[in-house]
DNA sequence: AGCCTATATGTAAACGATTGCACCGCTGTT
DNA sequence: AACAGCGGTGCAATCGTTTACATATAGGCT
């Protein structure tokens, strides 16, 4: 007898009506062909003979058959998916990275399984879980202050696993990673500054023990070097990447002697934080000090004032973390050896001007 | 002759040498008890001897053994994951509602397998495979524009697996949804604006067709009518969610002869979209026009000026969604006739004021 | 005609876990 | 002393694919 799946799919059953889902084995049936000819008329159509290919289409076709993953997974060794380990998935910046490695992996037939490392409640490691055996091929990893030494401890098996990490890095992880320019962005920032006229000019950092932040600080250092600017290092505000961090850097702003005329911020963010609280006191922007941001995120075009700012290529990040991923699971193996870097560029908008002449 | 797993899980090799990955088979050896006893150990730890116990759990510290998922999901039949089919991952709003699945699935031993809908390439409806059977068990649908009747013919087995959409909806998807009181929340909007003393308030609408469009357009309707407001047509300007949208309203609302002087957006990407236009127009807000939004996505307190808006409870949005899901899963079927509304607030903040006096 | 290749198909053994069932030994009851 | 009950354990079947290997068939060559 042969079995051919319920008509209409999306009629819910009220009872618990167990319509068995259709294998392997009914297409066979179906199709007149054993279930090896039916796996290799789907995935190798072309070592099949023209006759069969059709029977097993149409069979497949007849009954709505659907390859269950599990079995493919557990028989081939590989779980067809990459993880991701974001720090925050609420923030914009980490999303489009995101979206870009969808665009990759999508197409090739992996899928996307994404997890949050700051994960509240118990223990707040469980994203190691992730890594169980067989459940994805490889991992992204978005969280340079990620505990790898923990990680290390769950999962035994993550030396075989291949790891990329993108934007931020783990200082230790012996892994191949694609970053941004973020030393050559500062730079740019600072140079921008000057060339408006600027001469003091601040700079509220990223979350301490960063290597975002260490490396924007070294480019702003670098920067002010190469102009001849002297670096005033109490112009350097300790901060966070998030708004809240930018609104207290305004606090501080606020109660200095001698003020920045122009502020490098370490993110959009950032940014935001800062000119929402400066403009809430009663100063403006760029009048009052000109604000450069890190990221271009997408509202930043649209910030009253447009937010002048370093692009990063956001969702080319993404693509290329994916698509080295993609390649390391393939068997390519530019081991831990390659660490491409995209170039950044300066993005002049509304918030960065000549400073008020004194 | 027992195995155990290589000491040093971080030496990435450079030759290929296959380490051998642990099995429950490994493990039972090196604890002297059969397969079935470890398993029952890591599972159900109640119904094995203490003492098995403590040998299982040595001989899996000892050998580094992380179970396989594709065999147990196999064999048990589910994929331990669920599925989110995602409109636009770099969107805020989604990327808070994600967090919010993954915060009760990850506790609960579920993945999370996220997707765009609106996805480049080919025929852009692969998410579909994403349902391939055993790879997900249930899914959260935030796209309220998806087009189900592809996704029908896709896969046949939809009908078995559980799935809850969140925020949107389409119209014709016999599911439980969680949705927040999106009428509700326009009529708060308006009456705001209406006991500021505005009488010209207007609307930007959402994209075509879209249910959120719709609820809101209604809620603006009946909220002006409640308080005794004509609705003037022309007030109401056709959109979309995004930034793009606000900035080309803005230019419609120049070029008005009558203007309304207040504006109610439909999500506050819009609003900034529309604030941000105004403003290099040499408009000012609240001043020349209150706005207010819809969301109440992170960076809106932080707007210049700091957005009033419509809080929406993204995050719990996500969890419930979530909980519906795992809820289906495991048996529970309070079928589709569920369809928990949240309550929205109205949050005041500097983007709304009395108008103008003539 | 006989043999060799190439191509197309089928058979059956994995993959690594879970779990129904049977069994074992012990305790307590009759 | 026999037996029921019970907690703990092991055996072995099972989940649905893929794929190495064996086999079959057709066609081309000498």
């Amino acid at each position: 007898m042969v079995i051919i799946c319920a008509r209409n799919p999306f009629s819910i059953r009220t009872v618990t009506m167990k319509t068995e889902v259709p294998t392997i084995q009914d297409v066979a049936r179906v199709a007149g062909v054993s279930t090896a000819t039916v796996s290799r008329a789907l995935s190798y159509p072309e070592r099949v003979s023209e006759k069969a290919r059709r029977q097993v289409l149409e069979a497949v076709e007849r009954t709505g058959y659907v390859v269950n993953e599990a079995a493919r997974n557990l028989r081939q060794q590989r779980a067809n998916a990459i993880g991701v380990i974001a720090p925050d998935l609420s923030n914009p910046f980490f999303s489009s990275i995101i979206a870009g490695i969808e665009q990759i992996a999508g197409p090739n037939g992996f899928g996307v399984l994404v997890t949050e490392s700051s994960m509240t409640g118990q223990g707040a490691f469980d994203h190691a879980s992730l890594l169980a055996a067989a459940r994805v091929d490889g991992f992204v990893v978005l969280d340079g202050q990620i505990d790898l030494g923990r990680l290390r401890n769950r999962v035994t098996s993550l030396a075989q696993v291949p790891v990329v990490s993108a934007c931020e890095y783990p200082e230790d992880l012996p892994a191949p990673s694609v970053t941004v320019d973020n030393t050559g962005g500062a730079e740019k920032a600072v140079r921008h500054l000057a060339d408006l006229g600027h001469t003091k000019i601040g700079h509220i950092t990223g979350p301490r023990g960063n290597i975002l932040t260490t490396t924007r600080l070294q480019g702003f250092r670098a920067g002010l070097n190469s102009i001849g600017l002297p670096v005033r290092e109490d112009f350097i505000l300790p901060g966070d990447f998030n708004l809240e961090a930018g609104k207290l850097a305004a606090e501080i702003w606020r109660t200095m002697d001698d003020r920045p005329t122009a502020m490098f911020c370490a993110s959009d963010q950032q940014a935001f934080g800062f000119i929402s609280q400066l403009s809430r006191q009663g100063f403006r922007v760029p009048e009052d000090v000109s604000v450069i941001g890190f990221d271009d995120i997408e509202v930043s075009e649209f910030f009253v004032p447009a937010l002048t700012t370093i692009s990063q290529p956001r969702l080319e990040l993404g693509r290329m973390a994916a698509r080295m991923v993609l390649d390391r699971i393939n068997g390519e193996s530019h081991r831990e050896g390659l660490h491409p870097q995209l170039d950044v560029t300066l993005v002049v908008r509304d918030s960065t001007a000549a400073p008020r002449p004194e």
